[in-house]
DNA sequence: CTTTCATTTCCATAATCGCTGAAGTATCGA
DNA sequence: TCGATACTTCAGCGATTATGGAAATGAAAG
């Protein structure tokens, strides 16, 4: 992962409504919801939610599926954990003191 | 964790500058680096360094200390933690099966 | 006390971001 | 084919962010 790769990813979650979305959609599993159902469930204005979105998934941290007219949002977790293996491999090079506890996920 | 306090540290690591800076003080420790070491370090004019630290140590990521004309700046590996405990715990809410591996730290 | 050095704060500017209304695209149902 | 529905894209705007130069602060050294 290049660095510019993990900026956008952290960009992509350092606003309130995508980190909203995405945690929404952390307890949405693999089928995820339609753009209608995110924006009824956040009360986010349909072009403001797809600008939303489009970021998330230039990130690599969701993705999307159309089935008819809708279009399901669902994680990426593939992208979501090369940010925290990012986040966690480096972390103690060079000193191991400084971050000796184990972070589970699940 | 506040939503907001979250958003806030994404932020401060949403930023190719900043994230170099925390990457170098990833590696250096308990003792950290003077400013002017990062200055030095990474080629950032010390007032958009000084701009940029303080963007970090806002987020709680980073903590300063003054050693009489310098100043050094650490790790704050809890508020590190914080974020990814946070990452890493609403990661599973109401679907385990996603998010299967562990994350080490260290 | 004055100078020097390390760093921060202030100010101005250019770039980026988030939101909205309006228009565009895609799909379905009649 | 026509209209309705779901969603995206575009254009424009106000707000925020990143940066650099200049001035200010804080601490040491002479």
């Amino acid at each position: 992962m290049e660095m510019k790769d993990i900026v956008i990813q952290f960009g992509a979650l350092a606003q309130e409504s995508r980190l909203e979305i995405f945690q929404l959609l952390m307890t949405n599993g693999e089928t995820g919801l339609f753009a209608g159902e995110i924006s009824k469930n956040l009360g986010i204005t349909a072009n403001t939610l797809s600008f939303h979105l489009k970021a998330l998934q230039q990130a690599d941290l969701i993705k999307s599926e159309r089935h008819g007219r809708y279009i399901s949002y669902s994680l990426n977790i593939e992208g979501y954990k090369s940010l925290l293996k990012f986040m966690t491999e480096d972390c103690c090079k060079g000193n191991p003191t400084l971050c000796a506890t184990d972070v589970e996920c699940c």
